[in-house]
DNA sequence: TCCTGATAGCTAATCGTTTCGCTGAAGTCT
DNA sequence: AGACTTCAGCGAAACGATTAGCTATCAGGA
């Protein structure tokens, strides 16, 4: 591979000069610049990008750290991420958690290595295993799940928001037993779809049985052993507000593994897109939210910041959850009730 | 941010130890890296890649670009990837060249910049639109698909059996009007499971009618319209070979809206897994092939390249599919023939 | 003629590592 | 005791770019 001073020698100039030309940052007289362009062209010279970031102390790479690859959720974002990286021209490096506040610490130490110029997290730990500035040598911003009194930016939905929609539906529904699967309670997520249905409930003057209410995993099989236990149990809930999509899936195949129907024996609603959305039956009553929006948002504050077209200190953005109504809820019947 | 000066500085040691320290690459007395390991500590140094990329001419970078991100068999393919890559010690930077030629063609010449390690391709064009060489410079696996007359390693299934197998599945049934939903015909995977299944056919004196096989976009949307355009015409096959996931969750949908339903009325198998395999109802025949696998391998032919374990000049694997039986089928009834 | 200002292009320092080759102390052998 | 090894640890030269600051040239004005 050619360097600089190859190029510099064969053009008879300096190496400045082959740097001035090849990133326009000095003016060069148009005959030094046809020789250094043609020996840039015969030498087949690629500037090494090491040795620039080296220099620039930039590294053109974004790193996107997501807490469970194997979700479709989160398969989505990265979709949508690498898009708008490559859109802002930048790359994106890609890391999975797997929900380990573990291998999270290891991924951060090696997002801050690898001298990422930013990086989009889905934290996986509770609030309290961050330091109040835990992210300050870097451009940050928390997708998805908030770190309480964290300085970084931050993009999520309403979760509080979600979880009423959903219960108001089911209880719109006529239902009153009404019971939840939600994930770990540390996360903000499972913490406020969870609020915000218990909210939606005590609204009306009602509560939800203690046995009714099941956090485990933000995974299929935990959702899935979690359903067998509550819904075999002969005062189950009549509905269930389940707070992410494979647990719905989860929760739907314990249900028919039980020899009961949905939404005829129980009626399911839950929050987040879910897989394979097409092709599922019934379709799934569940709130959604903006992938895409959230995801471009989160990389247009990243880059505002890698930029420096810094503004206020921190800046959060909530995006609202949107009811959609499938095929998985239906009013309460008297026999069931 | 600390250097290895800083860090030397403060254990009072040159930065030659330190570096020893940090890579085990000398030996160091336990006294002086009891000190250069607290140093380190209390700095939070952490080294910088882009100096040690320069030294190196390394950058612990793989590349990994494939065809369709919102496809959930790539999504897969990136969930092992990564875990692969970072159980090699290597970052996973991913692309998306959106089966576009165009787009994959920048994707090269940025990994190329970037200086990445290695690269995982999903090559998204036909063979004659790359040099027998063309990835010469930089270690490749090219997976999922083969560039014929490339001289890249490569991991691939053996699509001319998955298409054979599913075929014979359906034959056995009593089909005899077998039709085909297929991607483009220049990619192998395509072609190959075409193949088979008209390879299949003839084995037993059968072919399709030319209405019966079409192809198009590897994409749900594809597939949608394909399938109601030759569903809805009278002479419709009682069976379709689609060949991969998407699609056929498209051709599910297509059946659907047009009153049919699926297996009763028209029998559908696959190949290649499927979005949402926990919930799609009716549930999927279809040949599977072990993503994981096959992404394990394809690192480990990469990592052999790029760390020079090199052994023959080049190397390709083929993984057999397996039949996995569904619901999507059954044998051919009389009113239906 | 001399001074000044503008400016094209060069020299060399610098970024943070790794690593070659060296030093000097300690150990071993005769 | 003297000669020879060993080897922990150091100093400094790379790696390939960018860039601050300098030099030499030239035009124009006094």
């Amino acid at each position: 591979m050619a360097t600089i001073k190859d190029v510099a020698r064969r053009a008879g100039v300096s190496t400045a000069t082959v740097s001035a030309v090849m990133n326009d940052s000095a003016f060069v007289s148009p005959e030094l610049r046809a020789r250094v362009v043609s020996a840039i062209r015969e030498l087949r010279y690629e500037p090494s990008l090491a040795a620039r970031n080296l220099r620039r102390n930039r590294t053109q790479l974004i790193a996107l750290a997501v807490a469970d690859l194997s979700n479709p959720f989160y398969a989505r974002i990265v979709w949508s991420a690498e898009a708008a990286v490559a859109a802002w021209g930048y790359s994106l490096v890609l890391f999975n958690s797997d929900e380990k506040p573990d291998t999270e610490r290891r991924i951060l130490s090696r997002i801050r290595t690898l001298g990422c110029d930013g990086m989009v997290l889905v934290p996986v730990g509770a609030a309290n295993q961050y330091q109040p500035h835990e992210f300050d040598g870097i451009a940050t911003v928390l997708l998805g799940r908030s770190i309480e009194g964290n300085s970084a930016d931050t993009v999520t939905i309403d979760n509080r928001e979600a979880g009423r929609q959903a219960a108001d539906y089911l209880l719109d529904l006529g239902h009153r037993r009404i019971g939840s699967i939600t994930g770990p309670m540390q996360l903000s997520t499972s913490k406020g779809r969870l609020d915000g249905m218990i909210e939606a409930m005590a609204a009306r003057g009602l509560a939800p049985q203690p046995g009714h209410i099941r956090s485990g995993e933000f995974r299929e099989e935990a959702a899935y052993s979690v359903a067998r236990d509550m819904m075999g149990s002969p005062d189950r809930p009549t509905a269930i507000y389940v707070a992410n999509g494979v647990m719905a899936i989860g929760v739907m195949r314990a249900v028919a593994d039980l020899g009961l129907r949905c939404p005829q024996d129980i009626s399911i609603a839950s929050t987040d897109t879910v897989a394979g959305a097409g092709g599922l039956k019934p379709r799934l009553t569940r709130t959604e939210h903006p992938i895409a929006d959230m995801t471009n948002e989160a990389l247009r504050l990243l880059v505002d910041r890698i930029e420096e077209r810094v503004s206020e200190p921190v800046r959060s953005i909530v995006f609202q959850p949107a009811l959609i109504v499938g095929e998985s809820c239906m009013p309460l019947r008297e026999n069931a009730g």
